[in-house]
DNA sequence: GTAGGGTTAG
């Protein structure tokens, strides 16, 4: 027993030096040592390279530390002098950091990342995936793809956080045959394609080229998901507009963060369901989940497609009790200005606007497109001179604003001027949208030779809009052949949409060509294409809105409303209304067509809020289409006699009557 | 290292 014991103890020391040393050197830490005990001990060996490391550990995560807090490439050289300096010129944990930085500071990776990168002799992974995934950021992405080449070439293994970076870089340029390469390549290697993070990586980069079908095998076989993996497929079927697919898989994500909810929300509101917006939102209260900017964003988005001031201050409301209010908050100012001018509220969405505290090119886009689409040409046009002495510069959308702001007030001169100065001095590239708002600047103004002569001279490709654009314009004024060849345009780009065949039909009734009228009737009929109801909506008192269908008699209160329409039309008739008997494009006599024009959705709506709301209230009424020449000088005569506000929401922009005239100033 | 965002025209 004896014998074996010392034999162990013979064993052990042979199989181990340090422990031989250990019997010679002291075991009190150096640290603890006085200063006059230290030439008397003699520390461990072991113990010396122990606290190397550890002090030099610490160092390195100090100057990992200081590169974060480097604003700029000059500080970063500093700290890599001071690395060489003291020997730390091959440290890759260190160096992997200064790479990131300077990518983080947008420093070309030719430049010093490279130069950086070549000093050093035996790279790591994570220095090598800085490389990838500084040339994943900046481009080529070949480049990023080189590396990733080079680095297997010089024996180095990938770690996840490669492959993140490569599906990041395919992602970005939409390189889907590259990205399906590094997957099969990623399964090859093995091990990483069951990864979390480098999963995710692949939905994602599959939904961006596209191919939302893939990205969802990806996650259908991924063995471990988290809420980023379903809030990345959701938010791509929302893109796509199939809320259908977006809802069944959320309401099977188990646990459901705020970025997942509020993908619903804002998916729901982006394609144009704002009650189903609401109601998601409201879900997302009770489910005691909290609210940020974004939510809030999609929120008000979806209470500006309602267009009622009841959802609008209640909106509001929420923006301020969650600490996002407008006055803070430029992304919740924002879109509260567009949710007040587009729920008629022009008064409440500069009052916004003035009280925020900062503003950038949403903000004063959305005030200019409110004045625009409100008639206030002159407003949009000053506001918009005002941006240019701040350091915000226009885009593509404030052009839109100020343009339509100009379109709608006749004002051609100053239009093409505008137009003129995009490229030249802002560098913003007109795009059919623009040139679709000089095509209705010009063919309102009554230039419909000038405006056809632009689309057929204009550097890009028209679309609907610009050939809609100039429809719209001859139904103003009455060009029935100009029509033709703009519809002849539309029914080739949009063959499907109704609107166009009715303008059409109209244009030609109003000329009186009635066999004109049947030839697109039948083409509509041949085509299977039903006419849209028109409809009008109009909130009372109490915020319950009331919908009305063009010549329906079903309403509750019909008889009343019919009364008070007959009142008002004698009222009207008698300071001086003619019916517009053009606006009745049918073939029938003139009590018919008088008869029809009574029955049009915004007169019933109109009198139904004179039956029900208080005398002073101004009359909010919104459309689903444009409102014809005949109510429109109704409601002009209609704000006269019984001295009431009246704002009508068309499909287009808003009209205030008031006194007699119209804000749009008969231009719409 | 991975996920949610605002203004647009006929």
């Amino acid at each position: 027993m004896c014998i074996s014991q010392s034999r162990a103890q013979r064993q052990e020391g042979s199989d181990s030096p340090m422990q031989n040393l250990s019997r010679k050197f002291s075991t009190v830490p150096i640290h603890k040592l006085l200063p006059s005990q230290l030439h008397q001990h003699r520390p461990h060996p072991a113990e010396i390279f122990s606290e190397f490391q550890q002090r030099r550990k610490l160092l390195e995560h100090k100057l990992v530390a200081v590169l974060d807090g480097c604003a700029g490439l000059r500080q970063v050289k500093a700290v890599h002098g001071h690395l060489l300096l003291h020997g730390l010129g091959q440290c890759c944990y260190v160096l992997t950091k200064l790479i990131r930085t300077l990518t983080k500071l947008d420093v070309p990776m030719d430049a010093y990342p490279l130069l950086v990168f070549r000093q050093i002799k035996y790279p790591n992974p994570f220095l090598w995936t800085a490389m990838i995934r500084g040339y994943s950021i900046q481009g080529p992405v070949s480049e990023s793809l080189n590396f990733y080449t080079c680095m297997r070439k010089s024996g180095v293994g990938p770690v996840s956080f490669t492959f993140s970076a490569l599906f990041k870089a395919c992602g970005d340029v939409l390189d889907v045959n590259l990205g399906r390469q590094i997957h099969a390549h990623t399964i090859l290697v093995g091990g990483f394609v069951a990864d979390l993070y480098v999963g995710n990586t692949m939905i994602d980069m599959y939904v961006k080229c596209g191919f939302l079908e893939c990205g969802r095998k990806v996650f259908d076989e991924m063995p471990e998901r988290d809420v980023v993996s379903w809030t990345e497929l959701i938010v791509a079927y929302t893109k796509v507009g199939d809320m259908e697919s977006a809802r069944e898989l959320f309401e099977g994500l188990p646990a459901k963060d705020m970025v997942a909810w509020t993908a619903m929300v804002n998916g729901y509101a982006q394609n144009a369901h704002p009650r189903e917006a609401l109601d998601c939102f409201e879900r997302m209260q009770c489910a005691g989940v909290g609210t940020d900017e974004i939510t809030l964003a999609g929120l008000i988005s979806a209470c500006a497609q309602l267009g009622a001031s009841k959802y609008a201050n209640w909106v509001r409301d929420i923006a301020e009790k969650s600490g996002f209010g407008p006055t803070e908050n430029v992304l919740v100012g924002s879109a509260l200005i567009d949710m007040y001018s587009k729920c008629g509220s022009l008064d409440n969405a500069f009052k916004v606007f003035q009280g925020m505290k900062e503003r950038n090119v949403f903000s004063y886009s959305s005030m200019i497109l409110g004045f625009a689409m409100h008639g206030r040409a002159s407003a949009a046009i000053e506001l918009f001179h005002e941006m240019l002495t701040t350091e915000i510069r226009p885009n593509k959308v404030t052009f839109i604003g100020v343009l339509t702001a100009c379109s709608h007030a006749g004002m051609v001169d100053q239009g093409r001027q505008l137009f003129a100065t995009m490229e030249k001095y802002y560098d913003v590239v007109p795009t059919a949208d623009h040139y679709t708002c000089m095509v209705d600047l010009l063919g309102r103004a009554g230039r419909l030779e000038e405006a056809l002569d632009l689309v057929e001279t204009m550097p890009i490709d028209a679309h609907g809009g610009v050939w809609g654009a100039l429809l719209g314009a001859c139904r103003t004024h009455g060009n029935p052949d100009i029509a033709q060849i703009a519809a002849n345009h539309l029914f080739e780009l949009e063959p499907d949409s109704i609107g166009n065949y009715v303008v059409l039909s109209n244009i030609y009734a109003s000329a009186g060509r009635w066999d004109e009228v049947s030839r697109v009737r039948k083409l509509m009929r041949e085509k299977g294409l039903k006419k849209k109801p028109a409809y009008s909506w109009v909130e009372t008192k109490k915020g319950v809105i009331h919908e009305f269908c063009a010549g329906e008699t079903t309403h509750p209160e019909y008889t009343e409303i019919k009364k008070t329409l007959e009142d008002l039309l004698d009222r009207l008739l008698a300071n001086g209304y003619q019916p517009n008997l053009d606006s009745a494009a049918y073939a029938v006599g003139d009590d018919e067509k008088t008869r029809i024009l009574m029955s049009h959705s915004e007169k019933l709506a109109l009198a139904y809020a004179l039956l029900s709301t208080d005398s002073v209230s101004t009359i909010k009424i919104m459309k689903n289409i444009r409102i014809c020449e005949d109510c429109h000088s109704f409601m002009c005569g209609a704000s006269q006699v019984t001295g009431r506000e009246i704002v009508v929401r068309d499909n287009m922009r808003f009209h205030h009557f008031h006194n007699g005239t119209c804000s749009c100033g008969n231009f719409w």
